[in-house]
DNA sequence: CGGCCCGTAAACATCA
DNA sequence: ATGATGTTTACGGGCC
């Protein structure tokens, strides 16, 4: 529990969030607080039974003239009293003050101003049902069943606890108005009390966390003492209690219009899903969304397969895109890789996460050929040579595209590897890696583009690098240009470079036609494709230092998925287009 | 319409 | 024998 007084907005999102009060914490804090608005009403009696009784014993001892110490003690319990209502009511509207700061208490309309009300009047018990009304209304109809068992409820034991058999005595004839009430008594909740003796809500880093408290304690055992002294059955407790009630119906009205206006999102976002390609923003948004039973009926058409594998073990949804989705990939070790891990390293940093996770959690096909894939795959390599299985656990750690289908693409990767002469197999000990020949990478280009008029005078009018080869490559390159370029330029393996391969690509094919470039862009004559080394030094040790950008690896090396395996058997069984 | 590129499917061979 | 790896052929769609 957390005091009111100092309680932030933030604090409120989290706690919001956190969904730490059910409704079921809820009832028990009203329900407690109904009763202690009685135990208040009774106070307020018995105080003021004892004020006449106090001027009576004046009176009377004025009459006498005499025993001068009971009269001392009388005065003493009054002023005692006085001052404990003054502070009660300080305190009360030092929590007004804090919650009406904090935009909790917008009373409304309906509703009578409780908070605002003299505490001496207490709450009436109407008004509590009310309030309990309403805030039931809202929520028990969804996630019921919860635990109560948390800190509202110990704060029920802990005050109903002080005062037990005037409490009960004072609760029971009104608990029959009201059947929820019965369900508390002092004995249950003596019981929670004390089975989790340590644990107590209203404890915690040696201090009493009771609203505008924080008494020092050393122990546990003090802290009860100080519980029970400082906290006892009186006006304060009650009003501050009160005030928490307050900060709690707040809290769940606030729920609940945040969980309205959560699946509001998720509604729109369910929309927007089944639009095309998206932007790379919406990216997790969507998947996360196809997540959502509502979602999942409209989604298929949109996409060529139906977005974000269910069986798959890596879930963009859950988590944050770059560093959630992936799990450590280290320990898989493919059977025969050469080196084992080195594909890792030209993985996602935290820039190009936007691009990188837009395939690599949307199903969206990439629009780069298999074989410009096959060679960006090679080329991020540190060896410049990859296994065919290093091959396709690229293809699947950076495209959730290629998670599933496996039979079929992998079928391709094989296949344009053999088809084409740019594709190098190079015998080695443990078995073949293959390398990209760029002099034929780039024999091949032109070509292709060769058969693209407008491509070509696109690319030397405008000199623009990234022209696309196509419009979906187009509308990719649009997407990645930003945090692409920053990565690439800062010679950051990711993404990016896939992007920037492409551009080389382009370039390589503007040599033939404008040898004009100065930039030293990557890849560009074969002798630097072939040991490039501007996209990065080779780290001798392929497992730690891959690249300048240390601190950017060192995240790459998590985040990548690891079940290569995963992603080769799933899909195979399970899909069906 | 034909040529080219590309993706897909599949048959087949080789190898561990 | 089996699966991974390679090679090759065939076919269809898209584009120019």
């Amino acid at each position: 529990m957390m005091t009111p007084q100092v309680i932030t907005p933030q604090q409120m999102q989290q706690i919001l969030q956190q969904q730490v009060l059910s409704p079921q914490q809820l009832q028990v804090l009203l329900q407690q607080q109904q009763a202690l608005m009685l135990q208040q009403q009774q106070l307020q009696e018995f105080y003021k039974k004892q004020q006449e009784q106090l001027q009576l014993q004046l009176l009377q001892q004025q009459h006498a003239g005499k025993q001068p110490k009971e009269q001392q003690q009388v005065a003493t319990q009054q002023l005692a009293f006085q001052q404990q209502l003054l502070q009660m009511q300080q305190l009360q509207q030092q929590h007004l003050l804090s919650l009406q700061r904090q935009g909790l208490l917008t009373i409304q309309p309906g509703q009578p101003a409780l908070p605002l009300q003299p505490l001496a009047q207490g709450m009436i018990p109407t008004e509590l049902q009310q309030l309990w009304k309403e805030v039931t209304s809202a929520h028990t109809a969804e996630e019921t069943t919860g635990n109560n068992h948390s800190s509202l409820d110990l704060t029920t034991t802990c005050v109903s606890s002080s005062a037990p058999s005037k409490t009960s005595l004072i609760m029971n004839p009104h608990a029959s108005t009201n059947g929820q009430l019965s369900v508390h008594t002092p004995k249950r909740e003596s019981l929670s009390h004390e089975e989790h003796p340590h644990s107590h809500p209203l404890y915690g880093h040696g201090v009493c966390k009771w609203p505008g408290c924080e008494a020092v304690c050393e122990d546990f055992q003090s802290f009860l003492k100080h519980l029970n002294s400082e906290h006892a059955l009186d006006d304060r407790s009650t009003a501050q209690c009160r005030v928490q009630m307050q900060v709690v119906q707040q809290l769940e009205l606030q729920l609940a219009k945040d969980k309205e206006r959560l699946q509001a999102m998720m509604t729109h976002l369910h929309v927007k899903s089944t639009e095309p390609k998206a932007a790379p923003q919406p990216l997790n948004l969507v998947s996360s969304v196809t997540l959502s039973k509502s979602a999942s009926e409209a989604s298929p058409q949109s996409l060529p397969h139906t977005p974000t594998t269910p069986t798959a073990p890596l879930t963009p949804v859950t988590q944050g895109p770059s560093v959630i989705t992936t799990t450590s990939m280290h320990t898989v070790g493919p059977i025969r890789r050469r080196y084992s891990d080195k594909y890792n390293v030209p993985i996602s940093s935290a820039d190009i996460a936007q691009n990188q996770e837009f395939y690599k959690n949307a199903e969206v096909r990439p629009p780069f050929t298999y074989a410009s894939l096959i060679r960006q795959a090679i080329l991020e390599s540190p060896e410049k040579q990859l296994t065919l299985n290093e091959i396709y656990n690229w293809f699947t750690r950076m495209f959730a595209y290629f998670r599933r289908n496996a039979a079929t693409w992998k079928n391709a990767v094989r296949h344009n590897l053999s088809l084409h002469k740019c594709f190098v197999r190079v015998e080695n000990v443990k078995g073949a890696v293959w390398t990209v020949d760029e002099v034929e990478f780039q024999k091949r280009r032109p070509q292709k583009i060769s058969g693209n008029p407008s491509l070509i005078k696109n690319m030397q009018s405008s000199h623009a690098y990234c022209t696309p080869l196509n419009a979906a490559l187009q509308a990719s390159m649009a997407e990645n240009s930003i945090p692409l370029y920053t990565t690439a330029s800062m010679g950051n393996p990711t993404l990016g470079n896939l992007a920037s391969a492409i551009r080389e690509e382009l370039n390589g094919a503007m040599e033939h036609t404008n040898s004009n470039e100065s930039d030293s862009s990557p890849g560009r004559s074969p002798m630097q494709a072939v040991h490039p080394v501007h996209v990065k030094e080779e780290p001798l040790d392929p497992e730690e230092a891959e690249g300048p950008l240390s601190l950017v690896t060192t995240a790459n090396h998590s985040p990548d998925f690891d079940h290569d395996r995963d992603y080769e058997d799933e899909p195979v069984n399970e899909d069906m287009e």
